[in-house]
DNA sequence: TCAAGTTGTCTATGATAATAGACAACTTGA
DNA sequence: TCAAGTTGTCTATTATCATAGACAACTTGA
């Protein structure tokens, strides 16, 4: 690999370059906007070659965290995507709103029992049967967020397929005759990312995130679903709507 | 690189593979001294080749995690025993510190007489009468040394019955009104174990063994017992505190 | 003793990573 | 307009990563 990496990490070079740059980006070093060091001064800061610089901001601008302009330089992405957080909030309009495309997938699906906690968000008695949802959320490429889902297994039974094929929280509503559902309640704290979000969330390590924690009720205010969602902070911005 | 890593995530398969057995250890998926899977088997279950599960499990190797044994399997290492080299030193006492069981086990008792080098470790005179103490030790079920202790002939009349009976070497002094002892030197050399030994430690041909002489004085300085024990390598690690 | 299963080693091939150099295309400020 | 500095693209070379197959060497249990 190079001179430095004699331990042959098994980590490749551009990788190290690119998570050297996000965390700059991350910790301020390079305000959103701002121009990033020449792609030549990188390289002579990580002592890599300049092609292995350009193949670690063709990573980064993948993702959509910087843009690079021929000739001028190459410059910080500002887009936290805008999530506003009301008593309808459907991820995909929220990010198809910001030209983006959302998409969403499974990562897994599987039996649960109630918790207290979770019996109380759901208006089920403890330990009554659960789906539980594994999922994350992308735009365009990149992920937004993971999140865990619970639905009663006894009204939704077999959610975890029906989501599997649909890739949609409303549009598994849908497929049980949810015709409207709302935002019944939003609890939000940070922390830090674990090993497996970090991973599912493309995420450094250390990394914060914002978790959320909501329950969503039908029309008449009975309880559907409720989610532990953990959004890649820097990847998001939540509007609080004041009236 | 493969099927599954369209993205090219910048880190090598290889090291994917090593970083989840590694996790399976630590986890205690994979017990301590415990069968891995068959390389076959690994690199089914992570849809690789099985050279790269060799690349894997040669890094994990290197760092003394598991061991390959040809024909065999890969087995996971065996926490080595921490054992302080102090004045004070009781082999059960180590051993119980880490969690597991000491055993003493006599080999063989026998008549001997003192060559130059046994009479000045003992303060005798060369030719003076000994027992000599053929013993193993063992934490657990693994044997960790085996030990020839020379003591006494005269002092220590029929040590070697003793022993048999009380399996430790505190517990024998105590019986002939010894209170109280302390190692008075420690020498550490290297070898290759022997055959005989081999076979006593449970140990392959030509595996590395730690070689300690050592004598053990009551608290006026007079020499009781001398010994030469050969640790199992890879079971064992000294830890000489400094100050 | 033998067969099945295991790790060790060899050759081979293609894809990717990293290096190096050169030049084009473009922007910016003087 | 021009020079300096920037990103974009091309060719080329070497090393590593990953796959594939074959067989040797060895262990284990029947």
């Amino acid at each position: 690999m190079s001179l430095q990496d004699t331990s042959s990490s098994g980590v490749a070079l551009w990788r190290l370059v690119a998570d050297g740059i996000e965390r700059g980006i991350a910790e301020g070093r390079f305000a959103a906007g701002e121009k990033l060091p020449g792609e030549m001064e990188i390289a002579e800061t990580y002592r890599v070659n300049r092609h292995t610089v350009r193949r670690a901001l063709a990573a980064l601008a993948e993702r959509g965290l910087v843009r690079a302009e021929r000739g001028s330089g190459t410059y910080v992405e500002e887009q936290k995507i805008a999530y506003p957080l009301r008593s309808r909030t459907r991820f995909s309009e929220i990010v198809g709103a910001g030209g983006r495309e959302p998409r969403g997938q499974l990562i897994d699906a599987s039996q649960d029992v109630a918790s207290r906690e979770l019996a109380r968000e759901l208006g089920l008695k403890t330990g009554a049967p659960l789906v539980r949802i594994e999922s994350v959320r992308l735009a365009d490429r990149a992920p937004i967020c993971v999140s865990t889902a619970w639905l009663s297994a006894e009204r939704f039974p077999g959610a975890g397929d029906v989501f599997a094929s649909v890739r949609s929280m409303t549009k598994l509503l849908e497929h049980f005759g949810v015709r409207d559902y709302r935002r019944a309640s939003t609890r939000i704290t940070a922390g830090i990312v674990d090993a497996t979000d970090a991973a599912r969330l493309d995420l450094a390590l250390g990394r914060p995130i914002l978790v959320v924690d909501s329950t969503d009720v039908d029309p008449d205010g009975r309880p559907l679903v409720t989610k532990r969602s953990r959004f890649a902070a820097e990847r998001v911005e939540f509007l609080v709507e004041n009236g």
